[in-house]
DNA sequence: CAAATGATGACCT
DNA sequence: GGTCATCATTTGG
């Protein structure tokens, strides 16, 4: 493969963003300290969770392409958006078109458009409102109208930002067939972390 | 068309 | 620890 050929990927990889060509194992710890932003607020992703595709029973693209999972199976660096129990949950594709793989964004600290955040999670306190896969893109104002959405383009962006100093790794939540993968990974140093078997208690 | 199924969240004891 | 409201999507009749 020579080294300027890289066909549809849709993602070029930037200072201090992860290149999303690859594994969603590979890539959900780089994705710690990374930003999202939205049109009007940003987060620090603080929890992630990697889904691998046809390999991983607790994948949506596990039994093959759906309407739902499409995205998964195009180019990296799009949002695949699904709706869950009413509530949406965002995950980032990874890897080459015709591999499902993704990071699932599980929660995230606020640092930009806190009022408008604020409004969207009335009486939530300021490390809880983007804690939690649903809550975060309540918080961000993401839908399932953004479903697809490129990473780099008008309605969300990913950008560089601070790593964690110390990373955490365990199982992912409320996963069935999680067969042993310790595929989630968070800041142990937010407070912005997820309930769910968090380390050692966040502080509100 | 009907039923089952969750990668949830809020609230309860 | 536990219950349950909620709804898009998938799957089966």
């Amino acid at each position: 493969m020579s080294p300027g050929l890289r066909v549809g990927t849709g993602w070029d990889a930037r200072p201090g963003v992860p290149d999303l060509n690859r594994s969603a194992l590979e890539v959900a710890p780089l994705l710690l300290g990374c930003v999202l932003r939205t049109p009007d607020a940003a987060v620090r992703i603080v929890e992630v969770e990697a889904y691998d595709g046809a390999l991983d029973p607790a994948s949506h693209a596990f039994r093959g392409p759906t309407r739902r999972n499409a995205v998964m199976f195009g180019p990296p660096g799009f949002l695949y958006v699904y709706s869950l129990h009413g509530h949406s949950c965002l995950n980032v594709a990874c890897r080459e078109p015709g591999v499902a793989s993704a990071v699932l964004l599980r929660a995230g600290e606020v640092i930009e458009g806190l009022d408008a955040v604020r409004a969207r999670r009335p009486g939530v306190s300021d490390a809880a409102l983007a804690r939690g896969p649903g809550n975060l893109c309540r918080a961000l104002g993401i839908t399932l109208a953004d479903n697809g959405a490129d990473l780099a383009g008008p309605r969300a962006r990913l950008e560089a930002g601070s790593p964690p100093l110390a990373l955490a790794s365990g199982p992912r939540v409320n996963v069935s067939s999680a067969g042993g993968r310790e595929w989630r990974f968070w800041d142990a140093d937010s407070a912005s972390v997820s309930a769910f078997k968090r380390h050692p208690r966040a502080v509100d």
